[in-house]
DNA sequence: CCTTGACTTGGAGTGCGCTCCAGGTTTGTA
DNA sequence: TACAAACCTGGAGCGCACTCCAAGTCAAGG
């Protein structure tokens, strides 16, 4: 009689760890899991989208606080939200800097590659891929 | 007869604060400062460079430990190292994953900001302009 | 020379995001 | 029913990267 993924599996499936489960769910991030009588978690696939998408925010840089506060919004019948949109919209916009940021750090790195090449071919197999390549990615 | 910018000049210069600066240093990824008769630290152009540098593995994501195993790797008379070169190919690979990382997110982003989008005109002046407009970055 | 503000050091403190632990309960198999 | 493995909770602990502090020293204008 499965009605659900344990923590555990679910963990797996979305490669975090139970505790950080546990944890999210303690912080605000997830809603409050569906328990067994005993009292234990079960997951289904609605539960996992939640976590997939709490682990992408988290993994692009928003703080822990700002996903609770997202989460904290209510959403109304039709499942809008302009409250969580305009988290959203912000979010979006850090990324966009920070890929800017990052691709900003690759001309330099580019240019300290070239510095520190030594231009012979003893090196490892792969280190012997002349830095073009990945132009401008 | 000034022979550098003081540590505070500096970290203004690049964005940090003073305490960074000798965090930094102390750790090991940067060089030790000249100083003052009286032991003050002062910084030209090439100590800048420096601390630019350093600046930016870190914004990209590079911890400390790594940034200092790059800066214990010797350089030859030339200004060539296999090593530090090996370590910049790496973090140009890390940061590349996580471009690849942070569009995936705008992806996902994008989506739910239809979906929380309440289509009427009523919202604050700014959040009122049609999500297309940032397509594909 | 004196004062004031910036600097020095070593070390303690902070905030974040987990990660682990103890002591107890539940679950699923033999 | 018995047992091991997995789960529960509350709370302590940890690693990272700073950030702040105390107590003393230095630099430069009046």
């Amino acid at each position: 009689m499965d009605e659900g993924l344990t923590i555990h599996q679910a963990a797996e499936r979305v490669g975090l760890t139970s505790d950080t489960l546990r944890y999210y769910e303690k912080a605000g991030l997830l809603p409050r899991a569906v328990r067994t009588i005993g009292g234990q978690r079960r997951y289904d696939p609605d539960h996992l989208h939640g976590i997939v998408f709490v682990n992408r925010m988290r993994a692009t840089g928003m703080p822990i606080r700002r996903i609770r506060e997202y989460m904290q919004i209510p959403v109304d019948g039709d499942g809008r939200s302009a409250g969580r949109r305009e988290i959203l919209v912000e979010h979006q916009m850090a990324i966009l800097d920070k890929i800017e940021e990052l691709n900003e750090a690759l001309g330099l790195i580019r240019k300290k590659i070239d510095m520190y090449d030594s231009n012979q071919l003893v090196c490892s197999p792969e280190s012997h891929q002349r830095t073009r390549k990945l132009e401008t990615v």
